[in-house]
DNA sequence: TTTTAATTTTGAAATCATTACAATTTTAAA
DNA sequence: TTTAAAATTGTAATGATTTCAAAATTAAAA
């Protein structure tokens, strides 16, 4: 099955109609690793489907989150970027570069807390922030 | 020690002038669990200082973040609220309610991650997003 | 104590990501 | 084809945060 099919049975599967705007969107969420903004996807888009507008961008993206398509990640950042990846990871924020990594998670249930008797868990976020390796480098190189 | 001095003596040990507003502000802070972003913290302060402006808000707060003071958190939100506890601790926020909760983490490093080598970390953000026990027995109760 | 400089606070305006909304276009059903 | 529903667009509004310059306060120097 060729990829553009598979996204389209994703969003169907989350009872969205899989429009064209909608299916580039998620098309272009599951095939980076940037952990794009909505700006960055409108640009992007905007390159094949000149009409875009950014609004739909943001259409697409708020309907996604509500359907648990893709999740949002906020790091001590004034913009939302976008995640498509739905394995269970974490995120380390670079304050230098502002690269946005993937981490994996050791364990299924690596984080323990306590407190969380009668208490229903939709979602998780765990990030780190700090200098990613080239920075470091960098750094150390001048 | 009474606790405006021990306020002053945080302030002064992370190189911040201790005003009367920033004197206030961390006291706040520390004195409550609620998290409150800006205005909030505007709104109770206001009342003993009625010259307050909410930019001298935002100055403190920005201010003790920089210097580590405090911690910025940012759950699906659209504003930053604030911490002022320093122990390491996780949250949790309540999609009904709004209210964040703290959470206990139950070991020292039970958030293991990989690809982690030679990145430095400088903060962590653990955020759990649910229902809390209150309103699923709102909810149960109709 | 006065003078002076540095710091803090204030208030109004600007910023900017996101949302609201109404008009237009597209899609799909009748 | 006609008609209704859904999707897309563009513009305006929103609202939290920031910028910035003036005013007030504080601290240091004379
Ligand atoms: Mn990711
Ligand atoms: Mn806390
Ligand atoms: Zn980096
Ligand atoms: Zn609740």
């Amino acid at each position: 099955m060729d990829n553009t099919q598979m996204i389209k049975d994703e969003l169907i599967k989350h009872n969205i109609k899989p429009s064209l705007i909608r299916i580039k969107v998620l098309e272009y969420l599951k095939s980076t690793k940037e952990h794009p903004n909505a700006e960055k996807i409108f640009k992007k888009l905007s390159k094949d489907i000149p009409t875009l507008s950014i609004t739909s961008i943001y259409n697409a993206l708020k309907l996604f989150v509500g359907k648990g398509v893709i999740k949002e990640i906020m790091i001590q950042e004034e913009e939302i970027r976008y995640d498509g990846a739905n394995e269970r990871h974490a995120h380390f924020k670079c304050i230098k570069c502002n690269k946005l990594y993937d981490l994996k998670l050791k364990c299924r249930s690596c984080l323990e807390v306590t407190d969380l008797n009668k208490v229903k868990i939709l979602d998780e976020h765990i990030y780190l922030v700090g200098i990613c390796k080239k920075c470091i480098k960098k750094e150390t190189d001048l």
